[in-house]
DNA sequence: CTGTTAGCGCCTTCAG
DNA sequence: CTGAAGGCGCTAACAG
């Protein structure tokens, strides 16, 4: 900086005024000029560094994920809050921990000793977390994740929106006898979703019929069984949906083993959009996507709005249907009611 | 700190010295533990951005992704280098490119200016990339992509290892008429594979018969299209290797519509082993997996082992096979040759 | 309209 | 064995 105010022959200062552009100190224009040219020929770019120590703002704001491996889903929440960072200037510092405490603390306390302005914290299944009190130092939001007493100002998939929304787009196919196949039993999107089965169902006139909903867990093999035990019913079901888009891997196959076709015969929604699959499954599976990549934006959005502190304890995100090929009219009007 | 020497009744140097524990200047046991006990206390923790200001070393590295959004292999190759980097108390700044080359120059400066220690380029589909000459002025390694004239060390995954190793899974249970159906044709990874599955049956002493390569295009319909062809000749392969896994998904779905049982009838093998969805095929499939993880590692390994001057234009990283349940005995050997 | 001065929090010679 | 002084690169008061 000392460099280009020699070359500019004027003060570290004014250049300082010049590069963050400040409209306060009025700089004449050809100095400004003068300045630009002199920053541009040595190629000066500020150190953030320096800055960050100054300014106390370090343009820097820091991810925790449970564990960004597994799925696709860390990697969409860290798309969504980097988009919305980096059109404000800032960067993502990134940290994993694997659900571990200590090396959550640890990693609270690396990320503060780097002067991030915020932290967010992203689980990939919704679940009940407890950050260390250190967090506090900074605005801190949760995604996809809670505290006990709602100390923490979080965004989570409207679960309960995504369960109606996959069963009235069945509704809306004609459908009325509609099997809903589970994920694990107790799980925080599980219970979610049958809410907004049971409430589509009940607005549409339909009688509750508990025989209809199976307990899956959320993997292929189980919707691939309840499935088959649909399937050997006297009456049908002439759609399912399906607590994830895994167990509708598992339904499709069901299906085609019982030399049925999907959609034709009977409908299928998933759930949680997984890439790679949904899209690539024959039919291409309607579902609804969990929106990971909406959430991470959300969270950086509030940091930059500074309404951190006065946020709501809790903010849905819905998950809107993706309609694909899996879902038919109802033929079978003859058996129906 | 200053805070810390007072209660501790020493001087700030003294402080940083016990912190930085240097044995050089040797420090008295006793005064030690009273700074410990002070800082204890105070809950004092050293200021990384000054320390990164002084020390010229941030203990952070730019981690720049062409698209994390899209698979979750972003993620993988993010939790290897993290696993690395945080084992060695770094730090990752994490930032997505959309293969837009002025985004990328902007995110090198970003990082560069934020006085990263090192930069680690990775993309999502091998390629070549160029990156901006900006990045050299410090260490830089590609993961999973190189420069047009090697002037970069990078690793790649060894897709003729992967491709020979699927083969030879094949081979090994006896199977002698091996079909392969490719990725996209000119991708580079189509092609290090089929040179893998070429050599593995010479090797066998098996004549080549370019009738036994169909072309597909990594997507499922690819894979059920070519295999439906396959089992529609008169003299069928015993097995196939599919180019990735999605085309092994629609190789199951055309043997199945066949009547026919993986792995019974019919052996199949894929390539990726992406998540959530080999594990997950019923029966599951075996596969070769796509070391994204182990590429994360190794490419913070040779930065913090200081070797990157050194290292040669290109690594090759193994793709390990995956043993699940889509293999089994040739038993057609009556048909066979 | 621009320059001087004084730190941000830390580390590192160099003296004692 | 410990402390004082200076500066990393930048910005914010305060003068002029």
């Amino acid at each position: 900086m000392a460099d280009v105010g020699r070359l500019a022959g004027v003060s570290p200062t004014t250049v300082s005024f010049v590069i963050n552009n400040r409209t306060d100190s009025g700089i004449s224009p050809a100095t400004r000029k003068l300045v630009l040219e002199a920053v541009e020929l040595l190629g000066y770019r500020p150190n953030r560094a320096a800055q960050g120590l100054r300014r106390r703002r370090t343009q820097t704001i820091g991810l925790i994920t449970d564990q960004a491996a597994v799925s696709p889903h860390a990697g969409r929440t860290i798309a969504g809050a980097h988009d919305v960072a980096w059109k404000h200037g800032s960067l993502l510092l990134v940290a994993n921990t694997n659900k571990d405490p200590k090396v959550v603390r640890a990693t609270v306390h690396e990320l503060l000793d780097r002067q991030v302005d915020a932290i967010v914290f992203a689980a990939e299944g919704t679940r009940r977390v407890t950050p260390p009190e250190a967090a506090r130092q900074v605005p801190t939001v949760l995604v996809n994740c809670f505290t006990a007493g709602n100390t923490l100002p979080c965004v989570l998939p409207d679960e309960a929106g995504g369960g109606r929304a996959a069963t009235e787009l069945l509704l809306a196919a004609g459908h009325r006898r509609i099997a809903y196949i589970t994920g694990m039993r107790g799980a925080w999107a599980t219970r979610g979703r049958l809410r907004g089965y049971v409430a589509a169902l009940a607005d549409a006139g339909i009688a509750r019929d508990d025989g209809l909903v199976l307990v899956g867990n959320f993997r292929t093999d189980s919707g691939y069984e309840r499935t088959r035990e649909l399937l050997a019913r006297r009456v049908r079901p002439t759609a399912i949906f399906c607590g994830n888009d895994r167990m509708a891997m598992g339904a499709y196959q069901a299906v085609a083993e019982a030399g049925l076709r999907v959609p034709e015969d009977i409908s299928i929604v998933g759930y949680d959009d997984q890439e790679d699959l949904a899209a690539e499954l024959r039919p291409p599976l309607s579902t609804v996507r969990l929106p990971y990549y909406e959430m991470g934006r959300w969270a950086i959005e509030q940091i930059f709005a500074g309404t951190v502190a006065t946020l709501p304890s809790r903010t849905y995100e819905p998950c809107p249907v993706v309609s694909r090929g899996s879902v038919g009219p109802r033929l079978d009007t003859a058996v129906s009611i």
